[in-house]
RNA sequence: GGCGAGAUAGCAAAAUGGUUAUGCAGCGGAUUGCAAAUCCGUUCAUCCCAGUUCGAUUCUGGGUCUCGCCUCCA
């Protein structure tokens, strides 16, 4: 039984389709203005994973993540850069599509552009005007009456009383509530036509909350069952959507409102405003994707995360004892080489290549499927964790557990299943020796090089010249390289 | 000020009304020429004060502290 955190009720749910074995699911996803960062980098990895989930768990899911393609930043930035809306937003969602892609995160079935629904939106504001819940101000705006909606409030908790104490802004427009909020937005002399469109209100744009509503309704329909996003979007933006979709087809929105954890920075949230926010890009240079994907599964989705490097060097040797207990097991399908006689070394070395483990591991050889056996005990305690509220976290202690049972215990098929349900989340599964070789600085030894100096090495051990053995590989260590000798060869890693 | 979330060992991070979380680090041992990796064993914990209970880190109440939202924000 899956059972998924309802932020609307603020507790566990048992999760009920609205159409069984089916699933609508809607992200907020980027406002396309800049690059992401690394708070972005937990949303779609967040999602990615649940998603995956989903489709493991035999159910039809459809994954919807918008892209908010015109709103004031975006204004605001294409007019300081000189170029067209369209061309900023273009270059920053292919930024972000290889940002994702790199760490693994799965395209949803459907990335709308908000550009694309001006008329669904249209059509929405014009329901809620009907219902009395939506009037055009003096200013030419169209505001949302909140006061004429009387469930707002019930997903951020608030009530409209708490949220008047509570005012900050002084509304010096023409809104009749101050907590009124805008569905369109007058066109202004200054605004290039691009940001333009026709409507019964005169030419203007959509407000960005009616964005979600319009898109999420269209393609999920006017009811769906998982609406996510970061927690800074519970208020208003959620609450936003509830009271225009709501509002418009007078009845239930979303099923469950899913909301995920920061990441933070000196325990502060990492934010375009604050200016603390490391840029997804800037944070590969110097760390592998999977570690930073590996990084965010390994909290739970609800909880804080703390970034700084030393947590992400604390991820990457996690990761990195898995992918060993990968890389030491035998693979299913290639059969254990024989290795020279007495293994005498060295080994020949094929051109270009490093001395390596002579026989194929598990992650290097088991190419395709791998297939999870669900009846297998990691597999039942992995599936538990997953079912109760996507708890990750857990999942990968099962995973590490399973490690240590594959290093005990190597053998083909646990190895495999070990692989595959790391798969699951989309981790280990990599080849474990590129894995650990990767991430080579600029300046740093090249593989050419790294290989003439274990080979020197393993001469000098067969010379029984310990001293200049020991100087080797120091001096290799002091590049970042480790190396490992076991009974079958010398085989290295970057620390 | 209002509303919400949280406080777990040296660090990170799960779970739980009584039984080993997990990873890194530490300590002892096996293995190794020595290491590394791996394995075995092991030290270290549940913010404070009450209450409920045979028993609470876990439930209830109070307190302290932290964070988030209340303005754009993943």
């Amino acid at each position: 039984m899956l059972k998924i955190y309802n932020t609307l009720v603020r507790d566990k749910q048992e999760f009920i389709p609205i159409i069984d074995k089916k699933v609508g699911m809607y992200v907020c996803g980027m406002t396309v203005y800049d690059y992401c960062h690394l708070g972005h980098a937990r949303v779609m990895v967040v999602f990615d994973m649940i998603y995956r989930w989903f489709k493991i768990s035999g159910y039809d899911i459809t994954y919807v993540r918008n892209i908010t393609d015109i709103d004031d930043k975006i204004i605001k930035r294409a007019a300081e850069n000189g170029e067209s809306i369209h061309a900023l937003t273009q270059r920053f969602i292919d930024a972000m599509h290889e940002d994702a892609d790199a760490l693994g995160v799965l395209r949803p079935d459907h990335e709308p552009r908000a550009t694309q629904f001006v008329p669904e939106m249209l059509d929405m504001i014009a329901k809620l005007e009907q219902h009395g819940l939506a009037y055009q101000a003096a200013d030419g705006d169209v505001n949302y009456a909140v006061r004429k909606f009387d469930g707002y409030g019930k997903l951020s908790g608030k009530s409209l009383e708490d949220l008047r104490a509570g005012e900050r802004v002084n509304v010096a427009d023409s809104k009749h509530d101050p907590l009124d909020f805008v569905l369109w937005k007058s066109a202004k002399d200054s605004e290039a036509e691009e940001v333009k469109w026709d409507s019964a209100w005169g030419k203007g744009r959509p407000g960005w909350h009616i964005e979600c509503s319009a898109m999420g309704t269209k393609l999920l329909g006017e009811r769906f069952d998982i609406h996510g996003g970061g927690a800074d979007l519970q208020f208003p933006h959620h609450e936003n959507e509830i009271a225009q979709s709501e509002g418009a087809h007078q009845h239930q929105y979303v099923n469950y409102w899913m909301h995920n954890g920061f990441i933070n920075v000196d325990k502060e949230k990492m934010s375009k405003s604050l200016g603390n926010f490391f840029t997804i890009r800037d944070v590969l240079k110097k760390y592998d994707a999977e570690v930073v994907r590996f990084f965010i599964l390994r909290a739970h989705y609800r909880s804080p995360l703390n970034y700084s490097n030393a947590h992400l060097d604390d991820a990457k040797g996690a990761l990195t004892r898995l992918y060993t207990a990968l890389k030491n097991a035998p693979s299913p399908s290639i059969p254990l080489p024989q290795v020279g006689e007495g293994s005498s070394f060295p080994p020949s070395v094929e051109k270009g290549t490093a001395i390596q483990f002579p026989s194929p591991t598990c992650g290097g050889g088991a190419r395709g499927e791998g297939a999870v056996d669900w009846n297998e005990p990691h597999a039942q305690r992995f599936q538990a964790a997953m079912d109760d509220d996507f708890n990750s976290a857990e999942a990968i202690a099962v995973l590490f557990e399973f490690a240590n049972e594959v290093n005990r215990n190597p053998s083909a098929e646990s190895c495999a299943q070990f692989k595959a349900l790391a798969g699951v989340l989309g981790l280990l599964q990599r080849d474990p020796v590129a894995f650990l070789q990767s991430g080579a600085p600029e300046d740093g030894l090249d593989d050419a090089a790294i290989t003439a100096q274990i080979t020197a090495r393993i001469a000098a051990k067969q010379a029984k010249n310990y001293a200049e053995a020991d100087n080797i590989r120091k001096a290799l260590l002091a590049a970042g390289i480790v190396l490992e000798d076991s009974a079958t060869g010398t085989t290295w890693r970057r620390a």
